[in-house]
DNA sequence: AACATCACAGTCAAGGCTGACTGTTTCCCT
DNA sequence: AGGGAAACAGTCAGCCTTGACTGTGATGTT
């Protein structure tokens, strides 16, 4: 019975939890391909492979779809930002404080050009003219602020977070790779060639000298 | 005649130019307003009170019409840029240079609060994935950085704008602003009071220490 | 076992948006 | 002065998008 129920018992609430996760993985896949303006029903009903019942019936309107994609995004991108520390931490530690800052800083400014990152723009784009998407993304974009800031504490090292300027330096990184990846949405190029990286490494040791 | 013509001759094609002006003008009205999907060509004509044939005849397309629209406003912000250098230049110059440094980055933070920022942003979000815009706009936006990397070092003065990390430092403060006024699409707040602000000026002085 | 409900499937009407098309006036050129 | 073209005005068909609506099978409950 028990037994029975454990693999049947899945059908019911989490087929629908799949389902759930699947359109709000094809909106966000939308989001990265088509914009905000591209992102229609019909088009994500057809990047999820869904018919148009399930998707109406998970999401009763475009806006609540939108709304859910952008939670389910930011959920994701702590994720994203937790599995980067990883890499960073696990790495074998380099001699220098400053060659880690490097590295730090370095992958950082790879987060920065990843697919999820301009989902995220599309929907803060569109969350200023459209409160609904702004008030889910206010708390969940604080959260996601909280647990990127944690992060980088850990990526940098008890040595270099300790410093006095450090949290000025974090923020400083947060929002000037923010800003500069804003230009490649009309200017591709190679992000590693950035001239600002060079700077931003050189600000980190002015910045962080004991 | 030519008395005549001398106001008669601007009927014809500064009479055009009037139109053009005035629906590319409405249509940055829209991108603030409503965003980039909020602009159809029927909002756009509505809000510069033009008759449909008016609009399609200088502007075949909507992407026709958003594209000159961003060419439109890059000029405007150059305009805008002109602008308030000459209001900081014209103030009588603070005693101390980091004084004038800081009054600097007060105006300079303002600018990104302004309503044809927000355009621009909407326009450079279009252009990710509407190549047309993207390529209107590289050229341009590269006129328009020259313009602002140019006025900063009138802004901040001869003595500054010598100072070895200066161009550092101008990088920098336009990224990080930028990036910064990005939080502003979900999270609407006092700009002046922006705890970046005293971390920019903090960053100027050390930048640019003697 | 019967009944209720969930989780869809598929169709459809209404409205919005775009761009084409035709008609009209005003200006410029010769 | 008169032919032609530019600069509109206004209408309209066609497509896209949305969300409502009806039907159906599987699931869970009593």
């Amino acid at each position: 019975m028990t037994s029975e129920r454990s693999t049947t018992t899945r059908t019911r609430a989490q087929r629908s939890q799949d389902s759930r996760a699947r359109i709000l993985d094809a909106a966000v896949a939308c989001l990265i391909e088509g914009g905000y303006s591209g992102s229609t029903t019909l088009v994500i009903q057809s990047e999820a492979a869904v018919s148009r019942g399930r998707l109406l019936h998970h999401f009763p309107s475009r806006d609540r779809l939108l709304v859910a994609a952008a939670q389910h995004l930011a959920v994701k991108r702590v994720a994203d930002t937790e599995e980067r520390v990883r890499r960073v931490v696990e790495q074998n530690p380099p001699a220098d404080v400053f060659e880690r800052a490097d590295l730090v800083i370095e992958l950082l400014w790879e987060s920065f050009s990843e697919p999820h990152f301009w989902a995220s723009i599309e929907l803060w784009t569109a969350a200023r003219v459209n409160s609904e998407i702004a008030d889910v993304l206010r708390p969940e974009e604080k959260r996601l602020g909280a647990a990127i800031r944690a992060s980088m504490a850990r990526m940098f090292g008890d040595e270099l977070a300790s410093r006095p300027r450090f949290k000025q330096l974090r923020d400083l990184l947060l929002t000037s790779m923010r800003g500069t990846s804003m230009t490649y949405t009309f200017d591709r190029r190679d992000p590693r060639e950035d001239a600002m990286l060079d700077q931003w490494k050189d600000l980190a040791r002015l910045l962080l000298a004991p």
